[in-house]
DNA sequence: AAAGTACCTGTAATTTCCTACAATGTTCAA
DNA sequence: TTGAACATTGTAGGAAATTACAGGTACTTT
C-alpha cells in the first residue's frame, strides 16, 4: 500500500473523529473542505432529495458551491432533471458524474445540466448517494478538477460522506418538524392503510365509526388530501404514520 | 495511533477491495469471518428486516450464528419483539446491543430474548443498520465474547459491513422479483395515490370510470389488499408505485 | 376563568367504492 | 394457432366514504 493512499485512509478515520467535536454547520464545512482538498474536491454540497411537492432549497444541508451555479439550478429546478440526482435515488453505490446515464429523448434537459455544471468549472465529480431512515434520501456531491479516485480512496470517502452527512443532520435538524396529526389521527390512519374500514376500525379502537370518520376527515384537511387514500398516501410518504 | 489500530483501519479496506474478488455467498462468509475475528466477533447474521407480512427467514442473507438460537428466534417469530430489531428500524447509527432498550410493559419479550441470546454465548453484540434503496431495511448484527470496539473500529466495521450487505445482495438477489402488477394497474393505484376518485382516473386516462375500477380491482386481489386504501398502501410500502 | 384543542357522537344526503355476473377485442408466448 | 393474460366496458346493488350541520366532555394553556 503507497503512503498516499495509507494517509487518505487514515484521514477518513480522523475526520469522523473530529466531526464529534464540531459543532456548527460552518465548522463541518471547513472541516470537509480541508479533508475533501486531499482528495482533489473544492467544491461540495450535501443536501436531501425531494420529494415531488418539494424544493431542493430547503433540504440543502451544507455547501460549498459556486453561488451562480447554486442559483440558476434552484431556480430553475435542474434537479427534477440532474442525471446525478436522478442515478443517486436508484443506487446505494457511489458513482462518478460520467458514469450518471441520460437519454436525450426521455430527459432533453440532462445534457445541459450536466453541461451548464461544466462551465461553473465542475466537469468531473463524485457523488455518494446516503440513504436514510425510512426510506429518507440525501446525498454528497463533490467535484474537482482532478480527482485523485481509486479502490481504496472510493471507501474512505464513502465513509466520510455518510458520517459527515448524519453529523450535519444531528445538527442542523435536530428537531424534525413537529408530526401535526393527532395520536387518534395518525391511529386511525394506520388502520386504515391496513385496509380496515371505519366501522372495523371502530370496533378496534371501541369508540363509533363516525368518530373515526371524524378524526380520518381531519387527517385529510391537515394533508390537503382529497380523500382517505390520499391521506394515507401522503402521511406513508411523509413518514407521519408506519405500518 | 495504535498499531493495532492502524491495522484494523487497512483491515477495512482490504476487506472491501477483497469482497469483489468473492463471488459466492460461502466466501463472503469466510472472509468475513476471517475479519470479524481480528475485532473479536465469532457470530454474525447479515438479513433484512422484514415487513409485518414477511418472515425474517426468506430475507437472511448470511449468517454464522447459533443455529438452535437461530430456529428458536424464527419459530418464535423473535423479530417482532427484538429490542436490537426495533433499534435498527429507529436509528443510522451503529450500535451495541447493550443499547437496545425494551420497556417491559411495552415489550414484555424484549428481556427474554436478550436473555436468550445470552444463553448461546451471545451476551455482548454491535448492530450495524443498513438502509437500502427506497427504505429498504437491513442490518449486520455481531457478538463476541470479547469486544475490541474503540471510536476508530467502530466507523471501520460500519463500512465493512455497508459493502459486505451490498455484494451479498448483488450475488443473493440480483433480480429483484417482477413487479406482479400490469401497467394499467400501476397507474390507477398511482392516481388513487394522489387522491384521484375512479371518474377522475377514467377522465384522466380516457376510459370510463368501470375499467378503473376493474384495474383497481385486480391490483387489490393481486396485492390482498382489501381495499384500494390498503392496495394503495401496499404498493408504496413495497415499491411498486412511486408517488 | 376563558380560550383553545383534542376527542367523541349524532343525523342525513350525496358520492364513491366494491363486487358479482357478463362480454368483447388485443397481444403475446407456447 | 391457441390458450393465457390483459384491457376494456356494461348493469346493478350493497357497502363504505364524504360532507354539512350541531353539540357535548375533558384537558391544557393563558
Amino acid at each position: 500500500m503507497s503512503g498516499r493512499s495509507l494517509d487518505q485512509s487514515t484521514e477518513a478515520f480522523d475526520f469522523i473523529q473530529e466531526l464529534d467535536r464540531l459543532a456548527t454547520s460552518d465548522e463541518i464545512v471547513d472541516a470537509m473542505e480541508r479533508s475533501f482538498a486531499r482528495f482533489g474536491f473544492e467544491n461540495f454540497i450535501v443536501t436531501g432529495l425531494p420529494h415531488p411537492d418539494q424544493r431542493i432549497e430547503t433540504l440543502v444541508l451544507l455547501k460549498k458551491w459556486p453561488l451562480d451555479w447554486y442559483r440558476r439550478y434552484t431556480h430553475n429546478g435542474y434537479d427534477r432533471h440532474d442525471p446525478v440526482i436522478r442515478l443517486c435515488r436508484q443506487t446505494v453505490q457511489p458513482f462518478e458524474w460520467d458514469e450518471a446515464p441520460y437519454n436525450p429523448e426521455t430527459n432533453p434537459k440532462g445534457a445541459a445540466i450536466m453541461h451548464g455544471a461544466a462551465e461553473f468549472g465542475m466537469k468531473q465529480g463524485y457523488c455518494l448517494p446516503i440513504h436514510g431512515l425510512n426510506g429518507f434520501e440525501a446525498c454528497l456531491s463533490m467535484s474537482g478538477p482532478q480527482l485523485d479516485l481509486t479502490p481504496q480512496t472510493k471507501p474512505a470517502l464513502h465513509l466520510m460522506a455518510i458520517y459527515a452527512f448524519e453529523r450535519a443532520r444531528q445538527i442542523l435538524a435536530p428537531s424534525p418538524q413537529p408530526n401535526p396529526l393527532t395520536a387518534r389521527e395518525k391511529e386511525t390512519l394506520r388502520w386504515a392503510a391496513l385496509g380496515k374500514s371505519a366501522a372495523d376500525t371502530g370496533e378496534i379502537l371501541g369508540v363509533t365509526e363516525r368518530t373515526i370518520t371524524a378524526h380520518i376527515g381531519s387527517a385529510c384537511q391537515k394533508l390537503s388530501a382529497a380523500n382517505k387514500t390520499h391521506a394515507v398516501a401522503r402521511a406513508l410518504q411523509h413518514r407521519l404514520i408506519e405500518i
